[in-house]
DNA sequence: GTTCCGAGGAGGGCTCTCCA
DNA sequence: TGGAGAGCCCTCCTCGGAAC
C-alpha cells in the first residue's frame, strides 16, 4: 500500500492510497532452473555428501515508463569444488567452443521486480516475503544446501540492506567518518561490522524497540531527552553536555547505523539463515570509476601507431564523451 | 509509445535565527 | 545560554512534461 498526493481540478491537494503488486520468482523456482542452466558445468563427484552453493543478492531502483520500480536479481556463485574450470571445460567438451564457466555460472536471475520508491519504508515492504522464501527454500533444501551469502550492489542499495544511513558523516558501511576516509592508516584497521554485531549496537539502548517496518528510522529527529535516555541506556556519561554534544556522541556511537540490517526487519529468527550473509562495504567497479575514466583518458597519449590510436580515440569518445562519469 | 530532461523528494549534515 | 526548527548543502532517486 503506497500513499500519493493528488490535485483536483478545484485546486485542492488529496492524498490517496493506491496498491501495487510485486512479483516475486521463488527461490526454489529459480534454483530449479539454474540446476538446467549448470548441468554442463556441475563437477561430478563420487560420494554422497551435503554440497552447499553460495547465492548472492543484487538489487537497485529504476524507472519504467515513469513508474519506479526495484529489481531484485540472484546469482549463483562460482565455487571450483562445485563447478568445473574453463580447461576442464574445454577437455570435456572439445567440440564446443570455449566457455567461460564462471561468466555463465554466476549469471543473475530474476528474483523480484516490483513498484516500490527508494524510501525505506516502501523497500522495507519486500522483506516479509523474502524472509518467508528464504525459510522456504531451507525447508525444501535437499542434497545441496543453498546459503545466503552475499549481497553487491550501488551504494544506496548496500545501505538499505545493511541498515545504515544515506549519506552524511558515516556514509560507508565500515563506520569510519567521512572525514577520516582519506586517512589510509584508520581505513586499513578497522574491522567492518557483520550483520549480527550491527544488530547487536542497534539493540545496545532502548529506542530501538519503537521500531517498525512502518517506522524504520527510530533514532532520527530525537529530543534532548531521548537522546539522552539512550546514551544512559548504552551506559554513556550525559552531564553538562548540550544537544549538540549529546548528538555527536550518539552518532559517534550508532556509527551510522539507524536501523536493523533489512533482512533482520521482522520478528522471525533468521540467524540460522543468514549468519554468514555479508553485504561489503564497498562496490568495487563503482569505487574504481575514476581510476578507469582517467586511463580511458590517459592512454591514447601514450599510442602511436596511427590506426590504434584512432580506434581508441573512438572507443574513448563513446566510453567518456561528453559524461561526467562512466 | 518511448526517451530525455530537469525540478523535486529522500535522507543525511551544518549553520543560523528565534525564543524561552 | 541552549533547544528547536528553518534553510541550505550534498548525492542519488523519482516522476511529470516535453520532445522525438
Amino acid at each position: 500500500m503506497f500513499k500519493t498526493n493528488r490535485t483536483d481540478k478545484s485546486g485542492t491537494l488529496t492524498e490517496l492510497d493506491y496498491t501495487v503488486y510485486g512479483r516475486m520468482i521463488p527461490l526454489t523456482k529459480i534454483i530449479q532452473h539454474m540446476r538446467e542452466m549448470h548441468k554442463d558445468y556441475q563437477r561430478e563427484t563420487e560420494t554422497n555428501e551435503t554440497h552447499t552453493r553460495h547465492l548472492r543478492i543484487w538489487h537497485d531502483h529504476s524507472d519504467i515508463l515513469n513508474h519506479t520500480y526495484i529489481s531484485i536479481m540472484v546469482s549463483t556463485l562460482y565455487d571450483t569444488a562445485s563447478f568445473i574450470t574453463d580447461e576442464e571445460y574445454r577437455a570435456k567438451y572439445p567440440e564446443r567452443p570455449p566457455a567461460d564457466v564462471q561468466a555463465m555460472v554466476e549469471k543473475p536471475f530474476l528474483y523480484v521486480l516490483g513498484q516500490s520508491s527508494s524510501s525505506d519504508i516502501d523497500q522495507l515492504s519486500y522483506i516479509p516475503v523474502r524472509v518467508d522464501d528464504l525459510q522456504n527454500l531451507k525447508a525444501q533444501s535437499g542434497e545441496v544446501r543453498y546459503v545466503m551469502r552475499f549481497f553487491s550492489g550501488d551504494g544506496p542499495p548496500r545501505q538499505f540492506e545493511a541498515g545504515h544511513q544515506r549519506g552524511g558523516n558515516f556514509a560507508c558501511l565500515c563506520g569510519i567518518p567521512s572525514k577520516d576516509h582519506m586517512n589510509l592508516d584508520n581505513a586499513f584497521q578497522i574491522d567492518v561490522p557483520s550483520s549480527q554485531e550491527r544488530l547487536k549496537i542497534f539493540k545496545e539502548g532502548e529506542l530501538w524497540k519503537g521500531f517498525s517496518l512502518m517506522r524504520p528510522s527510530p533514532f532520527a529527529n530525537l529530543k534532548k531527552q531521548d537522546i539522552m535516555r539512550e546514551l544512559v541506556a548504552r551506559s554513556h556519561d550525559t552531564d553538562d553536555k548540550n544537544k549538540v554534544e549529546l548528538q555527536e556522541e550518539l552518532s559517534n556511537t550508532l556509527r551510522g547505523i539507524q536501523r536493523p540490517p533489512a533482512m533482520f526487519s521482522t520478528p522471525k529468527n533468521v540467524f540460522d539463515l543468514l549468519h554468514d550473509y555479508e553485504v561489503p562495504p564497498g562496490e568495487p567497479l563503482h569505487d574504481i570509476t575514476n581510476v578507469v575514466q582517467n586511463l580511458i583518458t590517459e592512454l591514447p597519449y601514450h599510442i602511436s601507431n596511427p590506426d590504434t590510436l584512432k580506434d581508441f580515440e573512438k572507443f574513448s569518445t563513446a566510453t567518456i564523451g561528453d559524461k561526467n562519469q562512466i
